[in-house]
DNA sequence: CAAATTGTTCAAATTTTCTTGAACTCCGCG
DNA sequence: CGCGGAGTTCAAGAAAATTTGAACAATTTG
């Protein structure tokens, strides 16, 4: 029964097994992911994807990549967050298809966008926090937190001046 | 016998506990260090020397932080190799002692020269290694794997190119 | 509409990373 | 010298993050 390659709806039905380029690709992209604190499973997928002239679906990942279908599905979620893949349609199929957005300016971006600024923005609640907590300190040494917690709100600032630029940098 | 406060060297010997202000600034630093990637410890000991008017021994981080010796000499090393921390000679005292280093400019420096570039530098050989497989890969998407060899290359350079220039945008 | 297919969610299991603590090295001191 | 304090190292334990897999929701299709 499991013989015939029947209908299936992968063109190529593309080996189970990674090619020595692709391990090699997907290496790359796990250092990177985990360099910047997102899981690996996240570099695998996107690395295949990059090496990938096809566009694949959820299915493909899970059996090309060996990894479950929920790690598929969360890392999928992640990459689309940051803008890192692309959905293709694909005639006649129901599944979705994605391919890798290789455009560096638009990744780092979407990871800036997702990813940094968001802390940024809850840093300014802190800091206001860090100031009222000012008040209650006790004497003796509150000239001088108030001149560190002075440092850190240039610190803050100077960030979210910096990191828009870092995007133009780019491409 | 533990009542009287003895010959200490610490001036005021420095309550065990941390204060409310301490606290909220260590939290700071523990998610900042926690984005970039390093070890909560290390954010508990840079945020406590940032909220400390004096230099403190490895030591008093120790007692404070309710940290181990352990924790403390690895988070003191790793804050040394990337300048964010400055070793004060104080009289009398063989203990080494540490403030905190507040120039934004150094400490990012210093982050992406420990941390960032080496792994840019093994990146060059990697690159080197993907190309070489090149030849060895299957003909029918040689073409397509070239391209996207060439498209990591770029991203490769361009990161060379713009870490470096980071650091001239603070301060 | 029932069955099958696709994708998501989340608690439990696994893996990875961090922390601990004890053993060890170095020094300076008496 | 030998003792004691200061700091480092590293294997084992603890904690945190990731992955799994099974249950569920949502669609499509025959």
């Amino acid at each position: 029964m499991p013989t015939a390659q029947s209908s299936s709806k992968e063109p190529l039905p593309a080996p189970p097994q990674l090619s020595t380029m692709e391990t090699a690709v997907i290496d790359v992209f796990v250092s990177a992911v985990k360099l910047i604190g997102l899981p690996k499973s996240v570099g695998e997928i996107y690395g295949l994807l990059f090496s990938s002239p096809l566009p694949l679906a959820l299915d493909s990942l899970v059996r090309r990549l060996s990894i479950s279908k929920g790690s598929a599905s969360q890392g999928l979620k992640v990459l689309r967050s940051v803008g890192a893949v692309r959905l293709v349609y694909v005639a006649g199929d129901r599944r979705d298809h994605y391919a890798a957005e290789t455009e560096l300016k638009k990744l780092v971006a979407g990871f800036i966008r997702e990813e940094l600024q968001p802390r940024l923005d809850s840093g300014t609640e802190r800091l206001s926090h860090l100031n009222s907590l000012l008040d209650s300190s006790h004497p003796a040494d509150a000239a001088f937190l108030a001149s560190r917690i002075s440092k850190l709100g240039q610190w803050h600032a100077r960030s979210k001046a910096v990191l828009p630029l870092l995007t133009g940098l780019l491409d």
